[in-house]
DNA sequence: TGTGACTAATCAAATTCTTGAGTAGTGGAG
DNA sequence: CTCCACTACTCAAGAATTTGATTAGTCACA
């Protein structure tokens, strides 16, 4: 039941339609919550009906129509309730992880390549959490963002992306690293002995 | 369609039952692709269906009778091809980031007990996976065991699991220290507002 | 002599998430 | 002038995941 509490998370920091949430999550909030747009039209439509948030139709001209919608009292209520309900424990789910446990019993050669795109996306995803950060903390340093800015909640999440992804992205590395080093020794040692199996006829 | 290789590769290391995976999922699959036993006994029953495992029922005295499940050779061959396709990008998805992005507009101390609960919890998992590392290495220190230990693959996984409470934990922690500060320093203001309130009158 | 915890599973239902396609107009690049 | 990308949204089918019970014997503890 989280989803529509990240869409009301999003919506609070201002009116969106579908379409620019799906955009704006895919920046900030799929930093602890990733959701396709089919999703976010889906919860946007039954939060609707259920009245906690409100939308209006906002006509344009050279482009489609949009609905915009904002947080009701009841949405930001119901906000209320979910941060003090008790949460389920977080973890990683991750393709890669599976191949990695069982990369010493396969084919390496495609985890490691893997592993180092991985590690450039990862990069990537940095760089824009940096820049995503510097945005909103504007001129002042961290320390005193976090004591006195307004809206620090964003920052903080955007704090977590970060970390995750640095860790992600290390972590990939030093795999590679050592995969590879693990089948040049391999190759090494095949190597050799087949010339002693050589010398040997 | 992880959980399949999931499964796979947890059967990788020995021959398991349902339940026992589900125990041997929780400390060190879960890592990388939780899941419940339902689940699990599912997934068993649809790749022994497709031959990628076998199992074998063991009749036990005092205990229900089990069924011990092994990879077959086409299991084998489906994690290779597992293991050379693409994977998706891994996330994060985590209520209590939801919570976190709203702390400055709604009640923040639930918030900070949660995060500090996390931040304990975290704490237990880091010295489970502490031990269980040592006990993947053996004597060897880490090193050593990278370059020329026999099964890595658990023990790659079980670092970046590692990482991650780490990183987990110091963050819960900092946010808390953060978000604690900020409500301490409102408290005061609201004092304060209160006292020249009263000596305006 | 109950009480609760552990072993070993299975069943059903509801909910959530993914995959894939489709509509329809605007605006820019080559 | 065609093709592609972007805005804006919808529909449906399916796979995966979660929630919540239920069965049934063993064993330790008080």
């Amino acid at each position: 039941m989280a989803l529509r509490h990240a869409v009301l998370a999003a919506l609070l920091d201002g009116e969106y339609s579908g379409y620019q949430l799906a955009k704006a999550f895919d920046i900030g909030v799929a930093n602890f919550w990733h959701a396709l747009p089919q999703q976010l039209y889906a919860e946007l439509t039954k939060l609707e009906k259920e009245g906690l948030i409100a939308g209006r139709q906002v006509v344009q001209e050279t482009r489609p129509n949009k609905r915009l919608f904002q947080v009701t009292k009841a949405g930001r209520a119901e906000l209320e309730d979910f941060a003090a309900a008790v949460s389920k424990p977080s973890s990683i789910r991750d393709d890669l992880l599976v191949k990695v446990q069982v990369a010493d019993r396969v084919g390496t050669a495609s985890v490691i390549g893997q592993l180092e795109e991985r590690a450039s996306a990862a990069e990537g995803k940095i760089e824009l959490l940096g820049a995503l950060l510097r945005q909103l903390r504007g001129d002042v340093d961290e320390e005193e963002f976090l004591r006195h800015g307004e809206r620090i909640g964003p920052y903080l999440t955007c704090l977590r992306g970060l970390s995750f992804e640095q860790e992600h992205r290390d972590w990939c590395l030093r795999i590679a690293s050592v995969l590879k080093e693990r089948s040049a020794l391999k190759e090494r040692s095949v190597l050799k002995e087949r010339k002693s199996t050589r010398a040997e006829r």
